[in-house]
DNA sequence: GAGCACTGC
């Protein structure tokens, strides 16, 4: 790779005052960061180019090009955009390939982003800036919400995960002309999986443009991944456009400086730093909101209740602070005061899980305090159990963090290790969540669009094998690949179309045999959501006796049928949520991915079907799809421990389902969460005979009433 | 008798 490459030698002032012509989100400037062929960005009169210096300059027909962008992207298959916060990039890129004709004819341009709110912000900024109507020429698709015009629309925004789901449509993206993803160094599961099938497309479509927008610490890595050249030499079409080298192109933001501190020594609680840091701005520092990230819940109310008794120590005198918790497990309310201005006088104080580095935007933070770890998922294929870990953070999370300091003027990141920890030990980029994730779902998706050779497929980063092994095995277990690991038909078909997790998909494809499909719909939708009931630490006791009222001794799901009848009984009514603990924005989305279901099934040819209240084929329905999270209560157990029948692992039911203490002999659990214990959530109890008759390849009859692995 | 980083279809 060579080096960086800037622009030509220019004046100053000219430069910048081409820049602020040419390029119209004003005080950015484009830059071209780096290039195999020595090309660069250059400044003529008549506008800004790109040429390769080893051909003559004139030749090349840079000069039509306004915009170096549009140059950057006609001419090569994939333009990597290393774009600055605040650089524009994702609201004017889709609005400069539109101006220069990538969406005439009927094509479509794509802008995918990794989150639904995301999607709907960047869209409906776009529309304004083109004063066009949201839904029209600019319109967005997410799950359960579709706002496009077919035919009219011209610039589409989309979550990465709905882009995924058209290709099982359409697989070569016939719609679009180029392919805008967005955020894409954040690494998730769905981007990871859609770069290579993007890459895949490419080979088939030389006409498809892909525009991936990423950090720069990621660039590298993207480049060289779309970077075709090698796998294309000696075809005859060598010679034509687009280049298959990708471009990469760096986009200064509008930022503001952040200055960095760094602890002299290393402390081992990071818990009582942060504090101690707080309290050491409040005092010193000029006024300006200040933003801490720390791990979760439990070091989040710890360190508000540490710092409101600091408060009160310091008796009548006011100490200013506004203190207030932020992470996802927050009711919608209280999520909102974050967003309420800070009186005059007075100092806010945000204490936030990592929801606050990418989820949610705090105006007005000038300090941010960074404790360097975060709560990460990881995945142990051979127990099959996932796990969340207070892990330390990559530099590239601790440079998001620090940015969310300079957003409205220069600001001061705190960081709670020292330059020495940073430069030497930290990690340039986190672990992307392919390598420490269940691959089920992702296995499945890959294979309803015909890609075979799964461990073959070429990845950004290549999951482990033996969770890809994991994976093949469990879909194998519930019917949905066969001997040969392609998908069955009907059965993983189905389960490919249904956007849940397979075992919650071969559950619903098994209520319909067995006549109880309407009921397990409903069962699949509050599985698929966090918790219906309501955090609530203080009136824990409230909330227990209040769950008394919808229990059952069947188990967990069975008692979510009652909720949900009780919600629908009060007119979907947030009061009567309130009341009885629930959570109403959990319900909601419960009854929308209901719905979605419901229609989805009606395509695949599915009725639905009530038991009318007989709760053994509900519970074999479950069984059917979740027989591999059988256990068995040990014999002579006097604190409740199971042994799961497939690995003989320790667990425990969680206290927080309705079966706590009642501890049937056989359960079926839907997942487990590991502290110190491996906690069951979710659980129903069986009959061990419904695991032979649902999975008799899984299961043998050992003796009477036991099955053994 | 105790605990859930964050997304997404």
């Amino acid at each position: 790779m060579g080096k960086t490459l800037l622009c030509f030698p220019l004046l100053e002032a000219r430069k910048r005052e081409a820049m602020a012509q040419f390029w119209k989100p004003g005080s950015e400037k484009p830059r071209l960061l780096d290039d195999e062929e020595g090309g660069v960005l250059f400044y003529s009169s008549s506008g800004f180019g790109y040429a390769n210096m080893e051909k003559q300059r004139q030749k090349l027909p840079v000069f039509k090009y306004r915009n170096p962008i549009l140059y950057l992207v006609e001419n090569h298959a994939t333009t990597i955009i290393v774009g600055e916060t605040g650089s524009g990039k994702t609201t004017q890129i889709p609005q400069y390939l539109k101006e220069a004709g990538w969406a005439e004819g009927g094509r479509v341009i794509a802008c995918t982003q990794p989150r639904r709110l995301a999607v709907q912000s960047v869209a409906s900024r776009v529309a304004e800036e083109m004063g066009v109507k949201l839904g029209e020429e600019v319109g967005y698709t997410i799950r359960f919400e579709d706002r496009t015009n077919p035919g009219v629309t011209a610039i589409k925004f989309l979550t990465d995960g709905v882009l995924l789901r058209e290709m099982m449509d359409d697989p070569l993206l016939t719609n679009y002309s180029v392919i805008m993803v967005d955020e894409a160094h954040e690494r998730s599961l769905s981007t990871d999986m859609l770069l290579g099938l993007l890459k895949k497309i490419q080979r088939r479509r030389h006409e498809l443009r892909l525009v991936i927008s990423s950090a720069t610490i990621e660039a590298k890595s993207m480049s060289a991944f779309f970077d075709t050249r090698k796998t294309r030499q000696g075809e005859a079409d060598e010679h034509c456009v687009p280049r298959r080298q990708p471009t990469i192109l760096s986009v200064e933001g509008r930022g503001f400086n952040v200055q960095i501190q760094y602890l002299e020594e290393p402390v081992s609680d990071y818990l009582q730093a942060a504090v101690s840091t707080v309290l050491l701005i409040h005092e010193q520092e000029p006024m300006g909101d200040i933003l801490v990230f720390l791990t979760g819940q439990d070091d989040i109310d710890a360190a508000v209740q540490l710092l409101n008794e600091d408060a009160q120590n310091r008796g009548r005198q006011p100490s200013g602070l506004i203190v207030l918790p932020l992470y996802s497990g927050l009711s919608r309310a209280d999520q909102d005061l974050i967003f309420s201005p800070t009186p005059k006088g007075k100092r806010k104080v945000v204490i936030s899980t990592n929801i606050a580095e990418t989820s949610l935007t705090l105006e007005g933070v000038v300090y941010v305090v960074d404790s360097g770890f975060s709560k990460q998922r990881f995945y142990n294929p051979i127990s099959d159990i996932e796990n969340l870990i207070v892990a330390p953070i990559s530099k590239a999370s601790a440079r998001q963090r620090a940015g969310r300091a300079g957003r409205v003027r220069p600001g001061k990141c705190y960081r709670l290790y020292t330059e020495e920890y940073f430069v030497k030990e930290m990690h340039a980029e986190g672990i992307p969540e392919m390598q420490r994730s269940n691959l089920v779902s992702c296995v499945i998706q890959l294979k309803s669009l015909g890609i075979d050779n799964i461990l073959g497929f070429d990845w950004l980063a290549s999951p482990a094998p033996e969770a890809m092994v994991r994976a093949l095995e469990v879909l194998y277990s519930l019917g949905i690949l066969d001997e040969d690991a392609k998908l069955t038909s009907p059965t993983g078909f189905q389960v490919a179309e249904i956007p849940l997790e397979p075992m919650i998909s071969k559950m619903i494809l098994s209520a319909n045999l067995l006549g109880c499909s309407e009921e397990i719909i409903t069962i699949a939708a509050v599985l698929s959501v966090q918790s219906i009931w309501m955090s609530a630490r203080g009136s824990q006791k409230e909330l227990d006796e209040t769950k008394l009222c919808f229990a059952v001794a069947e188990g967990d799901h069975v008692t979510y049928l009652n909720v949900y009848k009780g919600f629908l009984h009060s007119g979907k009514s947030s009061q009567w949520c309130h009341k009885n603990f629930i959570n109403y924005q959990a319900m909601k989305k419960v009854v929308e991915i209901r719905e979605q279901l419901h229609k989805l099934l009606r395509r695949l040819g599915i009725v639905l079907k009530s038991c009318d209240g007989d709760t053994k084929v509900l519970r074999k329905a479950i069984t059917a799809g979740f027989f591999a999270h059988a256990c068995r209560l040990e014999a002579f157990s006097h604190n409740g421990m199971y042994k799961t029948l497939r690995s003989s692992q320790e667990v425990y039911i969680h206290p927080s389902s309705v079966l706590f203490r009642v501890n049937p002999k056989w359960l079926i659990y839907h997942s487990l969460v590991s502290t110190d214990r491996q906690y069951m959530r979710n659980v129903i109890a069986i009959d061990p005979s419904w695991l032979i008759e649902a999975a008799p390849h899984f299961y043998q009859l050992q003796k009477p009433n036991t099955a053994t692995y």
